[in-house]
DNA sequence: ACTTTGACCTGTGCGC
DNA sequence: TGCGCACAGGTCAAAG
């Protein structure tokens, strides 16, 4: 079993993991054991007791528990945070109220759920690169407002593209990591995409847009790329997704394998192609892609 | 305005 | 076996 490492796919699964107990559960307490993690954990947090969980959604890499008082609950995984539950019933007299914390156990919600009964729900995080934000609109929070369009919805399309990319001399590998163009992808999906759209990754974004700004063949191709991938990866994410409700230490996924990403030296899976995985760094991070058929001139 | 780099943080895995 | 070190990647802040 893998870390995660969750980009909107792996997010994707978590909500769905989630949703189901946390929807219509009571906050009964929240207990933080540290102040911070990236961030100040939010002042208000532990005097959210007694307002209820109302939905389980996702922004990017962003999960957004709305609650009962119409404010919302931000919470991102960083890259080592998940979630669990502990079904321990919190009225139980033998048990304490709070759990005994593990070593990277940082917020226990205590939850009362009509349905499901009482449960602690508990965020972990060994890098501490998670962080939580309260807000009451999506303009107010630092960081929902600014980000880009959601890529599985349809304001992603190859003419939005080409005009935010129009003028980026930038590798289109850092392009797509910007969460203010595309809110979820992750260095493990722009490398997978980049290699289903055929397209190095040291391709300057502009090169896939022509002179009078509509979009190049090779960025209609990238925009179906990059929305197969994430597909892709949800349905596989959900197939491996262990079940919340029933598993002893909680939920999870198996990371599944992939193209190019952690195959340096390997052959590329093109069918037909000779090649094999080339690792590069840009930007002090790992880009995979395959030399024989990805092309750099966009 | 755009682009790049460093910092944050800990567990893992490699070479010696 | 143990030690040191490079590396993993999301986001922000600062520098170029």
């Amino acid at each position: 079993m893998t870390f995660s490492l969750p980009e909107l796919p792996e997010v994707e699964t978590i909500r769905r993991g989630l949703a189901p107990l946390v929807e219509g559960a009571r906050i009964v307490a929240i207990t933080a054991h540290r102040p911070d993690l990236r961030f100040a954990l939010p002042e208000n947090l532990t005097t959210l007791a007694g307002q209820a969980f109302v939905t389980a959604g996702r922004r990017g890499k962003y999960l957004l528990f709305q609650l009962s008082s119409g404010q919302t609950l931000l919470s991102h995984l960083g890259m080592t945070g998940s979630y669990r539950f502990d079904r321990a019933a919190l009225s139980e007299p033998s048990r304490y109220h709070v759990l005994e914390p593990g070593k990277h156990d940082h917020v226990d919600f205590s939850l009362s759920h009509p349905v499901h009964g009482e449960m602690h729900l508990i965020y972990s995080d060994p890098r501490r690169f998670g962080f939580f934000e309260l807000f009451k609109d999506e303009d107010q929070s630092r960081f929902v407002s600014s980000l880009g369009v959601e890529p599985l919805g349809n304001a992603f399309n190859a003419e939005y593209l080409a005009q935010r990319f129009a003028a980026r001399r930038a590798p289109i590998k850092a392009a797509l990591l910007d969460q203010k163009i595309i809110a979820g992808l992750g260095n493990i999906y722009v490398s997978e995409a980049l290699w289903r759209a055929g397209i190095a990754p040291q391709t300057a974004a502009l090169a896939l847009v022509t002179k009078s700004g509509a979009p190049r063949k090779s960025l209609e191709r990238l925009t179906k790329a990059v929305r197969d991938v994430l597909e892709d990866a949800i349905a596989a994410g959900g197939s491996t997704l262990r079940d919340f409700k029933n598993a002893e230490g909680g939920g999870g996924y198996f990371q599944h394998s992939f193209d190019v990403y952690d195959r340096e030296g390997e052959p590329c899976r093109t069918p037909g192609c000779a090649g094999r995985v080339l690792r590069i760094v840009q930007s002090g991070r790992s880009s995979f892609y395959c030399p024989a058929c990805q092309s750099k001139t966009g």
